[in-house]
DNA sequence: ATTATCTATAGATCTATAGATAATGC
DNA sequence: ATTATCTATAGATCTATAGATAATGC
C-alpha cells in the first residue's frame, strides 16, 4: 500500500472491462458479426469511448485474444514436462476444463474459423499460435521418446498435429451439439495414442 | 434433343454461375465478409440481378452449401460399405483428394467456424450435417464390429466423433500453414485406429 | 494538467425493394 | 408473355474522427 502506486487507475479498469465484455460478443457473433457499438454498450461506454482505449476494432480483437491466451496458458503451466504420458494426459484434463467454459471454447473456435481467411485480422495470430502450440506438444512427445518412454519410430511432429487437430475438431462438434461429450472422446483418443506409443519389443 | 426441352434455359445457367462464383468469395472472406455486391460482380451481374435468382444472401449461402455438399457426397458414394477397414481407409483417400481442392476445404472450414454461432444462418445446416456424417461413420464402424472385423468393446459413436474431428482439425492446421501435411497425418491416425480396433484374444 | 468520456457526424458500405427496360423462348 | 437484368434508391448500419465536456489523480 505505501510505496505501490494505486494500481487501479480508471483507464486500466475500463480497459479490462472492455476486454471482458468483448468475449461473449466475439464468441457469439464472431469478429465481423459483432459491431463496435454493441461491444461498447456491453462495456457501458459509447463507441468513441471504447475507441479511446483501443484505437481500432482490429486492435481490440488482438488484445482479447492475447489476454485470453495468456490466461489459458497459465492454466496448464508447469504440468506438462514431467513425462510424455503425463503431458498427454494433461490434455484430457484441459478438455475437461474446457467443457466448463463453453464461452471461451466458442471464442477461439469461431475466431479461428474466421481467421483461416487470409483477409482476417487474426490470421497471422492464429498461424503463429498453432506453430507455437505444435512445437510445445512435439517437444513433450520427443522428450518421451528420448527417455525411452515412447517408441521412436513415429514422427513426434505428426503426433503433435494429431493431438491439436483432435482438440479443435471435438470442440466444433461439441459446440454444434452439446450432447457430444468431448471429454470422453478425447480420453479415448489419448488412450489409443498412448497404447500405440508403448515401446515395441 | 427432340423431346427433351432445352435444358439450359438462361435462368439455370445464371443460377449455376452465381453458385460457382460465390465459392471462392465465401471461402476467402466468409459469409459475413463477402458482400452481395462482390458476389454479384463475380457472377457478372448487378446486385439486384443476383437477388432475382436468390431472394436473399442467406438463401444463396444455403444453396452454395447444399450444392457443394451434394458434390462432395457424390465423390465417396458406394465406396464406404464393403468393410469397416475399407471405409476408414476411404477417408484417407478423401483427405488426399481434399488436398487438391483447398478452396472447397476452406469454404467449409471458414463457414463451419462462423456457423458455430447460433446467430449464423448456416448454424442449423451444420448441426444437421454433422449428425448425418457422424451417423454414417458410426454405422460403418458398427458394421465392422458386427462382422467380427473390429473389437466390440469400444463405442462406435465415439470413434465416429474422433474420425470427423480429426478431419476438421487437420484441415484447420493445413489452411493456416500449407506445410502441415494433412494426408500423412490422417494416414497415421487411421493406422493407429485400425491397430487399436483389431479384435483382441 | 491529464486522462476519460461524450455528442455529433462524416463517409463508406451493406441488404433489399420498386419499377423500368431488355432478352428469351413457347 | 414471361423471365432476366438493370437503374435508382431507401433505409439501416458500421468504423472512425473532431472537438467539447467531465472526471481523475499528482
Amino acid at each position: 500500500m505505501p510505496s505501490i502506486r494505486k494500481a487501479t487507475r480508471r483507464g486500466e479498469r475500463t480497459r479490462a472491462a472492455i476486454l471482458d465484455a468483448a468475449v461473449p460478443l466475439f464468441a457469439r457473433h464472431g469478429y465481423r458479426g459483432a459491431p463496435l457499438s454493441s461491444l461498447a454498450e456491453a462495456a457501458r461506454l459509447t463507441q468513441p469511448g471504447l475507441l479511446h482505449h483501443f484505437p481500432s476494432k482490429e486492435q481490440l480483437l488482438l488484445a482479447v485474444l492475447e489476454e485470453r491466451d495468456r490466461e489459458a496458458m497459465r492454466w496448464m503451466r508447469d504440468t506438462w514436462f514431467d513425462s510424455g504420458t503425463a503431458a498427454l494426459r494433461t490434455f484430457v484434463a484441459l478438455v475437461a476444463h474446457n467443457s466448463t467454459t463453453p464461452e471461451l471454447v466458442q471464442l477461439f473456435t469461431v475466431l479461428v474459423g474466421e481467421g483461416v481467411s487470409e483477409s482476417h485480422p487474426a490470421h497471422e495470430y492464429f498461424a503463429e499460435r498453432y506453430a507455437r502450440l505444435r512445437g510445445n506438444v512435439r517437444r513433450a512427445i520427443a522428450q518421451g521418446q528420448d527417455t525411452g518412454e515412447f517408441r521412436t519410430d513415429v514422427d513426434a511432429g505428426v503426433l503433435a498435429n494429431l493431438v491439436l487437430a483432435m482438440l479443435d475438431g471435438l470442440q466444433i462438434q461439441w459446440l454444434l451439439d452439446r450432447d457430444q461429450d468431448m471429454t470422453t472422446a478425447f480420453e479415448t483418443f489419448t488412450e489409443v495414442l498412448l497404447e500405440h506409443l508403448k515401446p515395441r519389443d
